[in-house]
DNA sequence: TTGAAAGCGCTAACAT
DNA sequence: ATGTTAGCGCTTTCAA
């Protein structure tokens, strides 16, 4: 350890270039040398290119942290994520990256694996790096200390998935979303429909799906909307499953909160000897491109992870810019798949 | 934009509680307080206590920046994968940060989307965050400007997926890998085996699975295993597709050099109206966790990305500490999956 | 066990 | 158009 230190300090100390052996060398101020990097404008032509020309010589680069430190802007955000191994969350970590990097920002990633008790830690983490502004999912916009710690600390911030009248967010309208999918499974003939999601608590996401399923369920006249709670958000509940599956008024169709969730239900029900859709038809949430490659095909609400990156690392650009926090509505698309067909007698 | 300024000032104001007001508060030196978090061996524990008191009354936290730039250490790694989309790579990114948070460090991420390009102007952004070391995955490590200016500046870096005896890595052995693959198609009677894959030059690891399918395809005494180049690492030529099913010596099985690839050609497959695996058995690399859910499931070679990318880490935060830089190799699993199946006359 | 003082690399006022 | 100076927040000798 002591060893690894020393190793460390020698290795560091090569690279001791710093802006002022720079000016020193192309006959200049330091602050100069700071002016060709950040206001180029500002320096006559040819002392632009007399320091150029010696940082090119060195492979100089300005340290951040110097600048950091006595700007202010670290020029980094914070991404806070349930997971990536749900490709809608890598999606919209590939968008927020892109559009970040466009401003020159760098992005710090975390996930949390829907553990409230990670999401603490895992910000405090990020915090305290000073980054300008965080972009997160929470498990739950209302009742979440993150973000009052955020709010008390003045850090910018935009949720991602989750949506909120209090918070700035980018999301799709789920409870719309949802409600488009049970139209679409009533006008199949589905009258017995099932929601199946992990714990509300830990997702907003599907408790709003699962309200805008319930609703548009009553308006259709249909029998209630029955959700079924597996401890996972991406893997059922196998006995419960069966139960669902031998249980008299047993429903025709399953709506998943999310296409994980559904993938892992049409692996089930088959292990359990069913077909899908003839036996029992399936849709997911969220559009992930698997879906399209399994056969059945996922039916499934498209919501585009990229765009919701994309569109929360631009507000929170904007707001670390202006101030300004808005929201932004993401759209979404009801696909079609053969995973839910029209109900056979 | 200047109105932005001011807010941004006014909201930093806010939080200047540094270590120095704390240490009036508590009655000591800043020097002590620092102690407070940093050894708090050295300090008397009533003195460590009454700071910690005013700490956690002012919500305080160390500014990580005063410190990196004092004590050269910023506690974050970067990270550099070419896409996220591709679930094997999200898995890595969950290994790495896992075994980083463990030890208190955080993750700068990046993707590169196979552009060599965008590769230097990505690792150029991240390294002058200073960061204390870097994993990534290049197209090829053998000529690789970034790995030597990263040799130059002496920034510790260990290669995850790719196989280097130069460079310290975190990989499969892809050669016996694709080896093992061949041998399984051979077993199912098949003798024509044709290899997709992306360009060779983007993907070192399409390469080495080319070379290890052709070297058995030899040692098996098999007619010599085509290679169907498709512009895309994650998508086929329709159009090559088509004329390599049209050709006299058409192959019965198709070898991809990844899962998303190998999604995507059954995709086009059924397209044309064949059937996998009747028409033609069909197999991938990765082992991502969707191909287990298909109908037929993939056949492939399982490479846990999450192993990956906590070995390489591990490694990392060896090299880091030690400045001692070694590679490790992480074993593989052949799934054998529907979509690969007996040959049929 | 604690404090005083210097300075990490940079930029922003202010001065010229 | 450029230089001078001070200091961002912290840690690290060195001294007491």
């Amino acid at each position: 350890m002591t060893n690894g230190a020393n190793l460390n300090r020698a290795r560091s100390q090569k690279s001791q270039v710093s802006i002022l052996e720079i000016a020193q060398a192309a006959g200049v101020s330091p602050a100069t040398v700071s002016r060709v990097f950040n206001r180029p404008a500002l320096v006559r032509e040819e002392t632009r290119e007399r320091v150029l020309a010696i940082v090119a010589e060195h492979g100089f680069r300005p340290n951040r942290l110097g600048s950091s430190l006595r700007s202010g802007n670290t020029r980094t955000l914070g991404l806070v994520l349930p997971t990536l191994s749900n490709p809608v969350f890598a999606d919209c970590f590939e968008g927020a990256e892109a559009r970040a990097a466009e401003s020159g920002y760098s992005i710090m990633t975390t996930v949390t694996h829907y553990d409230p008790g990670l999401e603490a830690a895992a910000v405090h983490r990020l915090i305290d790096h000073r980054l300008e502004g965080l972009i997160l999912t929470v498990a739950n916009p209302n009742n979440s200390p993150i973000l009052k710690t955020l709010k008390k600390r003045g850090m910018p911030y935009v949720l991602a998935y989750n949506e909120s009248s209090s918070h700035p967010c980018a999301a799709v309208d789920n409870r719309r979303a949802a409600a488009d999918m049970v139209t679409h499974l009533a006008r199949l003939g589905h009258r017995q429909i099932a929601f199946l999601s992990g714990p509300l608590a830990l997702s907003d996401r599907a408790r709003s799906r699962l309200a805008g399923a319930r609703q548009q369920g009553r308006a259709l006249g249909l029998p209630p909307v029955s959700h079924l709670v597996t401890p996972s958000h991406t893997q059922p509940d196998r006995a419960a499953l069966r139960r669902l599956m031998a249980a008299s008024n047993r429903p025709s169709a399953l709506f998943c909160s999310n296409d994980m969730l559904a993938t892992a239900v049409i692996g089930e029900l088959k292990a359990l000897g069913l077909c899908v859709p003839a036996d029992m038809s399936v849709a997911g949430f969220d559009g992930i491109r698997y879906g399209a490659y399994m056969s059945p095909s996922l039916a499934s609400v498209e919501a585009q992870g990229y765009e919701i990156g994309r569109t929360a690392c631009s507000l929170l650009l904007v707001q670390i810019d202006n101030g300004v926090s808005r929201s932004g509505q993401v759209p979404y698309r009801l696909i079609d798949g053969g995973s839910a067909a029209a109900k056979r007698s």
